[in-house]
RNA sequence: GGCCUGGUAGUUCAGAUGGUUAGAAUGCCAGCCUGUCACGCUGGAGGUCGAGGGUUCGAAUCCCUUCCAGGUCGCCA
């Protein structure tokens, strides 16, 4: 093993090309490939700005031939060479026109052999790569998506620091609260037999920041939730949180398009259409049975409750005695497409949303086929065609239940339709503001009406009146950025009137005193002069997604956990001595028998 | 908590109905090779078939339990 001695580096691999030709260079870097041809040897040096063919020529330098020979991959070398036009030029390699004639070689640090590869599209298991995530966050897409983050960070930063927002850290052991998603627990060594939580946002803090009367306040944040992870959920993520003073929904909402204009625009070079697109609440949930729309396509969902008001077919009869839908989405000339077998799947998939069920019509040769067919009127079946203006070719799938449930099958079904069908376009972003959610949300678990976003979420200015009489139908200033479908970010105006904000307890059924053990401080705040403010809160993570085309969420964090919210490289998380356990005075219970 | 998919060489995978010594590709090691860039040619090493138990004359294959990874429903104010 080698020093780098006086060696310094000069320039880095990838951005080497003819400019350079002549040049004596000094690089640092990663053997990603030797190739021997017995008298000549090729090695690949990489850095994190890419790739540049290194040449080891006995009659240029015997001395660094010779080192050559033992070159592997991943081994960390130095050195020092003269940058030539190529004899056979490489197009596809981005320093494909140079390469490096080596006149001195020192090998700084050998390898053993990696168990995954360093390149893109290695193909190797999720559990290999996050085992061995230092090796894998040294392929170029992984690091070329940390090096977006981090631009995306600074565009963020930079555009609301310009707009006078100031960013505050806020702690990161806080109060547990037992509304919403679980805290992970820390337990406290100097108060035994307390805990802190770790946040799952700093929500209340940054209203105490308005209170305290810093007008507007940013943090680019992480946050915890014990809950299961998706391809889109990890157990510690990062917001984007922003909290501004003196402003309503439209305040929120222009401020937002204008960062997030400068965040496409500088990392994709895409310049959005402002103002960004709005829709309710009510109308997403009607036209595509979701809360976050993905609007890249069609099959909009219809309601043909009506065409079945008087029928004799007993799913649809009971639907709509039990005051359910039966809405539909019609796939234009693809029944051919749809075999029975294919169906069958379909039908399958929209069981797991609810569905109990998945009718469907094909028109063929003029005329409707449906395996339901036979227990509809002649009526009902010439109002479908007619209501649904069903060509020749085209499908409908039909859903008939609860109206959540329809909504929430035939939504999902849709996406998974226009996935396979692949009308799904990753370079198109569709955005979406959705507005007017609902204030209220009934926990059939708890038997109660909870807080849809959080018990401090402002109900519309019509609703002011009614909302806790009648919480139905109580609209929220709450919206959502949705960006193909996910959500992206979401805030709201909070509620800073006390009477407004008792009245909203009361509704969800907190006591005062309830109410004070939990919220206290913040109620208490509120007694000293608070701004009406509203804010948001962006997934930077989910974003990144977006930004970096990413299917899964751990290509946009440099050491993610698994399904399981554990880490495979360092086996977090792992069992403590029984002496670390004594100083916070907790004893773990013996395991159970079975 | 439920459902689905997967776990076989360092890695990615193939191994139907149970049957000799478990294969391929790639990687690795050695030798040859002066224009390769998925270098080529020759040879070689490499396996607790995730783990435990059971059925059987015989299990990678069948059964039970369990662990791990991925997707998803519930959950995520």
């Amino acid at each position: 093993m080698e020093t780098m001695g006086s060696l310094r580096r000069t320039n880095m691999c990838g951005e080497l090309n003819l400019k350079h030709i002549g040049k004596e260079v000094i690089l640092m870097g990663w053997v990603q490939k030797r190739r021997s041809l017995g008298g000549l040897i090729f090695a690949d040096l990489r850095d994190i700005k890419g790739l540049v063919q290194v040449v080891f020529d006995e009659d240029i330098n015997k001395e660094a031939f010779e080192k050559a020979e033992k070159l592997r991959s991943e081994f960390v070398i130095a050195i020092r060479g003269k940058v030539c036009e190529r004899k056979s030029k490489n197009l596809e390699l981005a320093t494909g026109e140079i390469e490096v004639y080596a006149e001195e070689l020192r090998i700084l640090d050998t390898a053993i052999t990696p168990p995954i590869y360093i390149k893109d599209d290695d193909n190797i298991s999720e559990q290999m790569r996050l085992k061995y995530r230092f090796l894998d966050l040294r392929k170029p897409f992984m690091q070329n998506n940390l090096i977006t983050r981090s631009k995306t960070a600074k565009i963020v930063r930079d555009f609301l620091y310009d707009n006078e927002f100031i960013e505050v850290e806020t702690p990161m052991l806080i109060k547990s609260s037992p509304e919403g998603a679980r805290d992970y627990l820390v337990p406290s060594r100097v108060s035994q037999g307390k805990f802190y939580a770790l946040p799952q946002s700093p929500q209340l803090f940054k209203q105490l920041l308005m209170v305290a009367g810093y007008n507007k306040y940013y943090q680019i944040v992480k946050c915890f939730r014990d809950e299961d992870l998706r391809a889109n959920r990890q157990p510690e993520f990062t917001q984007i949180d922003l909290e501004m003073s003196f402003v309503d929904i439209e305040d929120v909402i222009y401020m937002n398009e204008r960062l997030i204009y400068n965040v496409f625009k500088e990392i994709k070079d895409i310049e959005i259409q402002l103002p960004i697109k709005r829709m309710t609440y009510k109308e997403a949930m009607e036209r595509y049975g979701s809360d976050k729309p993905d609007l890249r396509f069609g099959y909009e969902l219809k309601d043909i409750s009506k065409i079945f008001n008087n029928s004799e077919f007993n799913a649809f009869k009971n639907t709509i005695d039990n005051k359910g839908k039966i809405k539909c989405i019609k796939i234009d000339g693809s029944a051919e497409e749809f075999s029975r077998k294919g169906i069958s799947k379909l039908e399958k998939f929209a069981k797991t949303y609810g569905a109990k069920g998945l009718a469907w019509f094909k028109k063929v040769n003029d005329n409707l086929e449906s395996p339901i067919a036979k227990f509809l009127s002649e009526e009902e079946i010439k109002n479908i065609d007619e209501l649904l203006v069903m060509k020749n070719g085209d499908i409908v799938f039909v859903v008939a239940d609860k109206e959540s449930v329809v909504n929430n099958a035939l939504g999902a079904l849709r996406l998974e339709i226009a996935i396979k069908k692949n009308l799904i376009d990753k370079n198109i972003y569709e955005m979406v503001w959705v507005t007017e959610f609902p204030l209220f949300e009934y926990s059939e678990e708890e038997n109660r009406y909870v807080a849809k976003h959080h018990p401090f979420t402002s109900p519309v200015d019509e609703d002011i009146a009614t909302f806790d009489t009648d919480p139905k139908n109580a609209r929220a200033k709450a919206y959502d950025l949705v960006i193909n479908g996910d959500e992206i970010g979401g805030g709201s105006i909070r509620i800073t009137n006390s009477e407004i904000q008792n009245r909203m307890f009361n509704a969800l059924g907190f006591t005062e005193e309830e109410a004070n053990a939990q919220f206290g401080y913040l109620l208490e705040a509120f007694k000293y002069g608070v701004p009406p403010h509203g804010g948001m809160a962006y997934g930077f993570d989910r974003l990144l997604m977006m930004l970096t085309n990413s299917d899964n969420m751990r290509d946009v964090i440099a050491f993610p956990k698994t399904q399981s919210a554990s880490c495979l490289m360092t086996e977090a998380p792992s069992e403590v001595k029984l002496s670390q356990l004594d100083e916070l005075g907790l004893e773990i219970k013996p395991e159970k028998e079975s």
